[in-house]
DNA sequence: TTATTAATTTTGGCTTACCAAAAAATTAAT
DNA sequence: ATTAATTTTTTGGTAAGCCAAAATTAATAA
């Protein structure tokens, strides 16, 4: 099996199954990745002789201790690569995910720790996700998703969980980027729709969009 | 036929062409490309097939516009690579090629104009090389091997044509790095050894090195 | 010029990573 | 609990990119 097609599958699983090594279904990967299940099948049971899944027939596919592994390392050469784009070279946070989706494969130990000792060894990336360490630890965080945010409490945006450049676009018009601070006014009962103030300005906020921004009580 | 696969082959026309378009044969593309004779015949028969070469059975291979404009583009990102890791992350220039050998293969012009950009937009990566611009243009120099250098005249090293770790470092150890000024002081007629000052110590140098260093007279 | 050597091409085969369609198993809905 | 819908697996097939061995062609030397 090609490294490359390894990389693509452990990190998928790993992105499904929010990196509790949880079980993620074929249909799922086959989505993600842009295949058909019968694929997946496929290579779900290579990967788990490799031993970097544990695959149950007709059940599904977590990852095994070193499959995690080799996940995290992946996920972090992805998170630097976005963050040197974005802080050294003045790439936009709206298109610095594509080009990380080819660098992160460029497997060079040292070449990862030079531009992370470039970055002051950053925690987070761009999109607010945390960068985890050369042992694979990530510096967990009391970050929500802004549609479990309570009313009347305020809160300082920290990231987003869709990477698409319509979204990013989107919240940069309503000036939510990374670090604005926030307040809940009110949260619509019948659709779950969030009112907020950010920037002195009322904005009504889309349930779609309030489970893509990550917020930090504050 | 993948464009990785497409891509190391030109480039590796290129160089065996010695970037003349001239014709080159499948025993040469075979063993810089690893691969057995009876699998180049194959790829040059598909790489004309689409255009980029003109391939004549039993006779060779040689670049066409199109192929030319490629390799050019391929050569011109390893090089630029090459120079960001060597000015802007700090690696060795013996390091260096390794890591562009998979960086090249990045396709994204916004990122290299960055990095050139960066870097001054230089004209020559750590090795002497030159680097073609956007368009392909390569700034050609009077640059000679060492070992057609006279006797006498003063120069400058400008260059290796030999990219190896063992190589460089012996270079190093001389204090024959580039830029340095040395002054040919004979050349031993019976086997074309080089005898020079460089940094006021006088060095013999063996054929096969003043084959791979390349000077400027000065 | 013929014999020898070297390079090239052909042929048959392998593995990887995919797909399509059919069959089997699981899950959900009535 | 039975049907319907969904997911999963199996089975055959494809294209890329490679190799080994045999056959052909070209180049070199005697």
């Amino acid at each position: 099996m090609q490294s490359e097609t390894i990389e693509n599958y452990l990190k998928t699983i790993y992105h499904i199954s929010g990196g509790n090594a949880s079980i993620v279904n074929n249909k799922q990967l086959a989505d993600k990745l842009g295949v058909i299940p019968a694929t997946v099948t496929e290579a779900v049971k290579k990967l788990h002789e490799l031993k970097l899944v544990i695959y149950e027939k007709s059940y599904g596919t977590r990852l095994t201790a070193a499959g995690s592994k080799m996940a995290l390392s992946i996920v972090r050469r992805h998170r630097i690569w976005e963050t040197y784009l974005e802080k050294e070279l003045g790439f936009g946070w709206d298109e610095v995910h594509e080009i990380a989706e080819e660098l992160e494969h460029i497997k060079n130990d040292k070449l990862i720790k030079k531009l992370s000792e470039k970055l002051g060894h950053p925690n987070f990336d761009p999109h607010g996700d945390p960068i985890p360490d050369e042992k694979g630890k990530i510096q967990k965080s009391n970050f929500i998703k802004l549609s479990e945010a309570r009313p009347k409490k305020n809160y300082k945006i920290m990231g987003v969980t869709d990477h698409s450049s319509a979204f990013l676009k989107y919240l940069e018009k309503h000036q939510l980027i990374i670090g604005a601070s926030l307040s809940i006014k009110t949260i619509e009962q019948f659709d779950h729709s969030i009112v907020l103030f950010c920037k002195n300005k009322e904005v009504s906020i889309s349930p779609k969009a309030t489970e893509c921004i990550i917020v930090q009580e504050a």
